[in-house]
DNA sequence: TGCATTTCTTATTCTATATCAATGCGCGGC
DNA sequence: GCCGCGCATTGATATAGAATAAGAAATGCA
């Protein structure tokens, strides 16, 4: 049940086991069913989910444009609203999961808390907003410069596991284009291979 | 010289005279003048950066695609290559001086020391990075699902300053709309307005 | 096993924005 | 004080990708 979060945090820093223990013990694990949501619009982000087995994603539910994919979650992978979890201000995503998912909650007192009980951690979590930033600075520029084709190509390329996991729609939505453009672009790169 | 680091700093964390001096002595003041590189593609992003005074932009300089601005840097802000910084490869990225600027710098190794000797800094650039975060991925969605003149209008928004302060093809390619578009942008929105 | 729902593909039309090209103008340098 | 050049504006044309509309596959579920 935490093995993983051990296994991922230790990746990072080193931990003694009763500072693990300690940690362990601010998670609430929850289950939570294909399409079920964790996080909906105009709630408030209460919990930082850590993604044990199944898959999620972060939508927003835009006026016009439909559903626009914010980001997806895997296991190992971290998944909420910052903004909503850090300010207490309603969220404007919604979180759902894509297929039967078992995640590890920690609610924002209890996450404060932590840094208190084991300081290491302020250094793991440093660790994990740079790489978040980093990866969406990248995704920034992507879609900011590159061609529908050439999106879809990175995003093979950086995450090839994702194409098999989720729904063509969602990867369309997530890259900022149609999925009528996705599929046409799929066909045209399945002819030049 | 460094009253702003110190306001900056106290605005996030509390931290004793102490600490602060010992901080201080990791930074390395520098002054760019207008259009000197603080970083240049291919070259490895030494330095972490304390903006004191002026301006910079970070731009990416693509193939066919011209320049484009990935960020600029008012005083009180950090900028770098993050990437760069933290793996130590070469850099894609450029960063420039918008006009005579200066800056405090801090490098890698002493950026790490630094955390040993003054360990609340860990939470106060886990709590940067986590704004960062959030910002970088509201551009992101701004980017996914706004309309040239939507996000024209939401940058208005959010940093007034900036359109005061910077050329207004940097505000386009920062946007990712080309120098015309934001103009007749402007045009049209001068009149309803 | 068969129907319903979701997902993917294909074709057609339409629109926002890019691209190309020309003109104007303000500012810094000499 | 004039010149030159980067920057902004404006107009004409081109184009990538959106919107719309169907139909074909695939998947799940009763």
């Amino acid at each position: 049940m935490y093995e993983l979060l051990n296994q991922k945090i230790r990746e990072k820093i080193s931990l003694t086991d009763d500072e693990f223990q300690i940690c362990k013990q601010a998670f609430v694990p929850k289950t939570l069913h294909k399409h079920q949501y964790l996080l909906q619009q105009d709630d408030v982000a209460r919990y930082l989910a850590f993604v044990n087995e199944g898959a999620l994603r972060m939508f927003a539910s835009g006026e016009k444009n439909g559903e626009i994919v914010i980001q997806f979650a895997f296991p190992g992978w971290w998944i909420t609203d910052n903004f909503s979890f850090l300010t207490g201000e309603p969220t404007v995503y919604n979180i759902q999961a894509l297929e039967n998912t078992s995640v590890l909650l920690i609610g924002k007192q209890a996450w404060e808390d932590l840094f208190d009980k084991v300081p290491k951690l302020e250094r793991y979590f440093r660790i994990l907003l740079q790489n978040n930033y980093i990866a969406t600075q990248r995704r920034l520029v992507s879609s900011l410069c590159q061609t529908a084709e050439e999106k879809y190509l990175s995003l093979i390329k950086a995450q090839p596991d994702i194409i098999q996991r989720v729904p063509q729609h969602m990867i369309a939505s997530y890259l900022g284009i149609t999925p009528e453009t996705l599929s046409r672009i799929r066909k045209q790169a399945s002819y030049t291979r």
